[in-house]
DNA sequence: ATCCAGTTTATAATAATTCTAAAGTAAAAC
DNA sequence: GTTTTACTTTAGAATTATTATAAACTGGAT
């Protein structure tokens, strides 16, 4: 994704185009594959790369804007750290603990055969499986 | 479950039936349907409940305790707060946002026709598939 | 009854995240 | 191109869930 179109993506998300935002959008959007993180493992590579330092509640701000634009995803992960994913569309994750790493599983690789109703007055949203990975 | 087979539950585990114990352990396990519950729920209704009050971190390690027992599981729900869940049964969840509620679904009515294989070096622990309803 | 390891308790500490209010800035209005 | 205005960023404080600490307590073995 070239800069101009990070700057179509957040213009038409209604999100000013700030030095900080457009510094993190390439970050996050300007890469082939799905990439995860947490707000901290994102702060630290962002320090790395580029030479601006950013406030943490900036990268907060940013990234709870990103996703409420629909920029980014937020994962189902129970622990400490929430994780988000520049993947948005409808796919499934594999988690392994061991180094507290996802994958994306292609929402294709996963057929479910058979899923409970759901509960009265209730509709379902979205499905996720989750697969836990050991050694 | 009686209280003799509280007692016995607590004591096979290696867990000392203390006063707090026991009656954390009656609160929780002595129904007939699983319970979902947080440290903070748990509290607030054993504070109704019961007439003693119990430290917070007593809720905490009496919680943990028993989940290392394998009397109780911890629910994938993304959120601040962990849920526990006294079906420890291998199974899945319907999560309910708009009142925070979980719901338990039978493994068997669930039924996964394709996933894919674990990457390298890498076994499947476990499928946890979580179904999150709207209105 | 006494003792001791395991427990409980109140409180402090930690960690992730959100809030706040002042300073900065993109872009609309002049 | 200035000025203005509303939105953003920032540093630091506040909040929230959870864990650690260390002193007081207690179940159950001796």
């Amino acid at each position: 994704m070239k800069k101009i179109d990070i700057l179509k993506k957040l213009r038409t998300s209604g999100l000013r185009p700030t030095k900080q935002r457009v510094e993190i959008a390439k970050f996050l959007f300007e890469r082939d594959k799905t990439f995860h993180f947490t707000v901290e493992s994102l702060n630290k590579l962002l320090e790395k790369k580029t030479s601006n330092k950013f406030a943490l509640a900036t990268i907060y701000n940013t990234v709870h804007a990103f996703k409420s634009a629909g920029h980014l995803s937020e994962v189902e992960v129970r622990g400490k750290k929430t994780y988000f994913d520049t993947n948005v569309s409808n796919h499934h994750h594999f988690y392994d603990s061991e180094n507290s790493e996802l994958i994306d599983i292609d929402s294709n690789d996963v057929v479910i055969q058979k899923i409970p109703k759901a509960p009265n007055g209730k509709k379902i949203k979205n499905i996720e499986v989750f697969i836990n990975l050991k050694n």
